[in-house]
DNA sequence: AATGAATGAGAGTTCATTCAT
DNA sequence: GATGAATGAACTCTCATTCAT
């Protein structure tokens, strides 16, 4: 079992732990993640580890659920300076794929979730649609959104940002999966058109003239 | 180094082993997924299974490159059944979510190449996207989608895919996961949001007049 | 249990396997040296292997068993073509050294012999030592060779042999071990030494003038 | 990777393991000799082997430099109480064969040295060869060994000591292989032997009378 | 608070041997 | 006579976890 630190130097301990699981984690995946390396890497011993956390899973659980709470953070900042909600969206997935250029622990770690922790990774997942499917349903308030479901649009903005940002942060990064190279902003042309896509989808504009259907494109 | 078999049986004992890999690998994990459990499940022996595959992680790259050539062809068959483009996307996606339910081994599976496969983890991705955006690229050439980079357009889609397949069937049918109950197919008005919000956005209609405004819908 | 093969093909077959058997154990050594190996080398199916021979075992001691009659053999031989008892001596420690570098698998598997086939081991050395001894009688009851233990003896100069041929024939060879590299005659200064060691020992040579004996240097 | 112990407790873990692979290796030859069995032996878990030793072939090199390190000691003490050069070598090879009678282990891990780890082999005849090469060419000068090449010399005289050894320590003791029975000297009409043959060798006495030579005896 | 020696279950893998074809 | 698919015991090695110091 976990246990808080009652020093300030038991503060610092687990604090390293924590950072030094993250980058392992990131960098080897959970399972050849070992506690030796995670102590080494921490600086500190083998046994110590078993005074902060109760055991591998738990420390990963925890790394789950500080990247979710910092990448949720690093959004809503962004989208606090926006002007207006379009530009909200914008800066919010900017802010998304910045925050995983520069922790690309965030998809390694949530990706492995899968089987060591389901329930983190739900949380993850179901934590970040609530505060997006929040934002929808306000913008649909005010007029700002069409009318629909916003859960499922949440989860559906969320998975092309995933996808997006697995493309054009992680690939592009290393050229090779993602484990060097020095970390990137999304180019902008990807982000427009990403935005565009979420603003309009793929139907083509509707012509200035009146009655325009669907029908009415494919006789053309 | 794996072996093609030589013998009918040899073929049936590798084919069963390959079937067996995938439920194993997607029920446990990678990890958990031990030879002898794989083993065990198809029914042979222990030894057996270095005859005609070099070790876990050769079979798994095989069961990746499976699972993509059949949810691919899944897709595939579907779209061409269909009338015209749009009705071919949701066809696309009813079948991607149909094999999805049938085939949870997909997800599972593909998420935890991260780190065992990132080559086979990369190859699935980018076959999709390949035909995705292949089929996008002529759709724009028919006029039926507006300019847009193809393949940007297709890593999103595959996105929303992903992840509302993940919501929407693995956890509704275990309710914890994914790791129980009945495959279903993806609830209509799921499938109805997603599409309206790959064809329109999320942008409230233009008002055909001047002054329409959500607000009237709303008085309804 | 071993057979004995009955046609002319099984005979091929068999010695096509002893052959490779050689090859194998002296190369890989006992343990890695596999049956499928063996039987790779030998260009036959896996299963043959046991028409012929009863195990990996037996082979091995019939491998040292035809070793031996070849070593003795080709020493005999070179003995026979001398003209006295001391060229005799030379020519067949030349021949058993010109045998070991155009076999190094007599070492190498002899050597193994130790915990793999004891029997096949002792045998070996008795077998040598006998003959060896025999010849020391004869050249003792012709004068030719000074009252000494003729078995004693033998061992003695069989373990020169052995191991001046493993310095100066199997460790040239391949300045490694042996593993590689042309086979080569023992250098005619290393045989001189060898026989001038074998005929008068280390002993300084008697002074010319009468009396002197190793009595006297025991005063001093 | 070995590792150095860094309390004592680890050290006396260490050293335990190290007699009890020298027992193993000795009785079972280095291929049926498992770490398990070793740490068996040794009286602890087997994981605790990994802590000290990086594998089997490490710890087998360090039993062979060790139990050459402890034969030369024990040649090079003996030796030492000798009062001339030909006591100082019958002294030297009495010990080695005590040696060899008490610790049976040094022949039958050697020889396995072969293919186990030929540099350690080669190390361990170099080491000895290079003592005795040097005692003779120190004789030499004093007048007490004839004009020759210790360093041949050296390999045939070790080569004597070592079939001796096998034949008169190691068969005797056992009966069929030295697996069991009490370890015992060698007999001395053994060592006299062999001592006389080293220093006279084979050839017959020159007869008293003045100009005997060798090529008399052949017109006989 | 901190350490690292110790543990053993369990993993992947090899290979001598059997036997149906 | 010849084959190779099948087997499972046995091996080496890893690592999360415990505990005495």
């Amino acid at each position: 079992m976990s246990a808080q630190p009652r020093t300030a130097r038991g503060t610092r301990t687990r604090a390293r732990l924590l950072a030094a699981a993250e980058d392992v984690f990131a960098s080897a995946g959970y399972h050849d993640a070992s506690i030796v390396r995670i102590t080494e890497q921490a600086g500190i011993g083998l046994g110590t580890f078993y005074l902060y956390f109760g055991g591998k899973q738990e420390i990963f659980d925890e790394v789950v659920d500080d990247l979710n709470a910092r990448v949720r953070h690093a959004m809503t900042e962004a989208a606090r300076a926006a002007e207006d909600r379009f530009d909200a969206e914008r800066e919010g997935f900017r802010a998304f794929f910045r925050f995983t250029a520069q922790h690309p622990a965030l998809y390694r770690i949530i990706r492995q979730a899968e089987f060591v922790s389901p329930g983190a990774q739900r949380r993850h997942y179901e934590r970040i649609v609530r505060s997006y499917a929040h934002g929808l349903a306000a913008a649909q308030d005010a007029g700002e959104v069409r009318p629909l479901d916003p859960e499922i649009a949440a989860w559906a903005l969320m998975g092309m940002g995933e996808l997006i940002g697995m493309r054009y942060i992680l690939w592009e990064a290393g050229g090779d999966g993602g484990t060097g190279g020095a970390p990137r902003d999304i180019p902008d042309h990807v982000l427009d058109e990403l935005m565009a896509l979420i603003q309009r989808g793929l139907a083509p504009d509707a012509p200035p003239s009146a009655a325009t259907s669907r029908e009415d494109v494919r006789h053309d």
